[in-house]
DNA sequence: TTGTAAAGGGTAAACGTTTACCCTATTAAA
DNA sequence: TTTAATAGGGTAAACGTTTACCCTTTACAA
């Protein structure tokens, strides 16, 4: 492959000029950059980004660390992430599997071997003491779905408490179920029990109690919410809140075999409005998780703290909390 | 952040003597061995991945061309690249957002900047031509979901028409489907137009017409499905086949918002095999595309050829031909 | 004792860029 | 005509590694 130095020597310039028409930069006239544009073409020439980085000490990479990309919800973050990099000209380095905390190590450090200039980290496993380090070294490092006091600034994520609150508010005061059944997630993370934290205070701030053996903690996905559904048969109860949509579609398809109708029978409400929430039927009732324009906004922060490291010029830093919002669909059904 | 430099001197040795340590090379003893490893952690050493590639001219690094991460047909494209890669300790570069010919030059441009071994690469706007001159430039070069005779064990496709005939054989010869309609894509690339031609192969040799106004092109996506299903309103048949999952689910849709019943009034049939599929009621009946596994093998083959242009040993290289299969769920009646 | 091989480790060039600094014409002002 | 500025372009160091080649010490056989 054509290097610089090939460039320069068939078009007769130094490599400084060459580099200089690159890069769009200026002592060049027009003749030679012309010649040099000619001779770049013929020869296919490609810069190489890695000497590019090496010398610059920049890499216009954005490494993202996330558990699994077939995930729905994964997907629609490197979408986000990927949306807001490419709007900028960079490049996105995936960084996938990182469902344990070895793997998690394992993905971050392969990001700094490559020196992103910014990362966004979806982190379950590891500790925030550990994630305060990572972020003391990389100026660009920003940690998504999660909320670290001390670098707060430095992350996105969304306010689950609140977002259990309007589910409940919603099933509550708007459509009058007073027996609810949730069904969460059995994850050792904050997410879901801020989330059941949300709903049970309105119940509770209502004077109704929830039975604990009408919550039921399971995998967060659709065969989760097949045996948490299973579990929660011969229960009374008329309204099934829980933690994500494929858990919601796992119960949907147990209550239908056992005859029940939804909503008819019984209401489900689910979480995150990923793409099958639309599709499925009915049309699942839930509440929409931005992480798409999370992510992009994660993205945009991390290039901006990576740029502000050496410019001195402050960008508006917003702040990054975020609301999940009710989507009423046709799995509700109101008492009232 | 530290070098290899500061390591040496901080232990009192050469940087040669770190760079084994890092690679586990041999020529340094025991004891040295041990306590730049003791520095290296102390300091926090990580090697820096760009200065490697330059010097040893690899990257270990995968690039990948997809239009759109959040469609989950390239999810699962990303996925069965990232999981293949994993195993080889490698990264995914991802270049996301080829969705047109300006967009997918540029996909593939950046990845040859950062000096890619290998590259897995979706195209559906470039000319077979040009793919053929990348080939031929990158040795890890390899396309997916395409075939281009020049280059065809670069290629990892799917056998379009056999597809389309083992779904027209499905609903012709075991169901009794004999009044269909074809919901197809109005993109000009191969698969819709083999897949038909397999369906339309197998009706015709049964002596069965299939009206031109039963075939409907349209965008291979719900919103797609929605408009030809209101299209073939009032049109005579009791079987649907679809150009993927998604059509299919749009559809249903209409079709339900109409009175009908699926499958009891009109069966339906997508291709894909997406989640979705399992998620929607009724499950929808349909042809798995073994992506991932197809993704996994592009993978494997571009890392395969990558490191065979240096080494002369060549491993084994399978064919890149793949089937769809049927998977029979609840959205097709038998009329037989 | 000498010779020699092996083990352990150092030196420096090379990879492909960018960029600070230097040099030479040419041009415009005085 | 002289001077100063400017436009155009070259030189070489630096970025952080790897690795071919060289050197020294030690151990052991002859």
């Amino acid at each position: 492959m054509a290097t610089i130095k090939d460039v320069a020597r068939i078009a007769g310039v130094s490599v400084a000029t060459v580099s200089r028409v690159v890069n769009d930069g200026p002592k060049v006239g027009d003749k030679t950059r012309r010649r040099v544009r000619k001779i770049m073409n013929e020869l296919g020439y490609v810069p190489n980004a890695n000497a590019r980085a090496l010398v610059t000490r920049k890499t216009a990479v954005v490494g993202v660390v996330v558990a699994e990309i077939m995930d729905p919800f994964f997907a629609l973050l490197a979408h986000g992430v990927e949306d807001a990099v490419r709007n900028q000209r960079g490049q996105v380095l995936l960084s996938a599997g990182a469902c344990n905390e070895e793997e998690e190590r394992r993905a971050i450090a392969t990001l700094l071997e490559h020196r992103c200039d910014a990362m966004v980290v979806h982190s379950k496993y590891l500790s925030d003491e550990e994630l305060i380090a990572y972020a003391n070294q990389v100026s660009g490092f920003v940690v998504i779905n999660r909320y670290i006091h001390a670098i707060s600034e430095r992350c996105v994520w969304l306010d689950n408490l609140k977002a259990g609150q309007t589910m409940a508010n919603y099933m509550l005061d708007e459509c009058g179920h007073k027996d609810i059944a949730v069904l969460t997630s059995h994850l050792h993370i904050n997410d879901p029990k801020d989330r059941l934290e949300g709903v049970l205070s309105v119940y509770q701030s209502a004077g109704i109690n929830v039975d604990n053996d009408r919550i039921i903690a399971e995998a967060p996905d659709m065969e989760g919410g097949e045996r948490g559904a299973r579990e929660l048969l011969g229960k009374q109860y008329t309204a099934l809140l829980c933690y994500n949509d494929a858990m919601a579609a796992g119960a949907m398809t147990i209550l239908f075999e056992q005859g029940f109708r939804v909503p008819e029978d019984i209401s489900i409400i689910g979480f995150d409005d990923i793409l099958l929430s639309r599709y499925c039927r009915p049309k699942l009732t839930t509440l929409s998780y931005p992480i798409e324009d999370m992510a992009a906004h994660a993205a945009s922060l991390a290039l901006t703290l990576a740029k502000q490291e050496e410019s001195d010029e402050f960008d508006q830093i917003l702040k990054g909390l975020y609301d999940a919002t009710l989507v009423k669909r046709e799995s509700v059904k109101s008492l009232v």
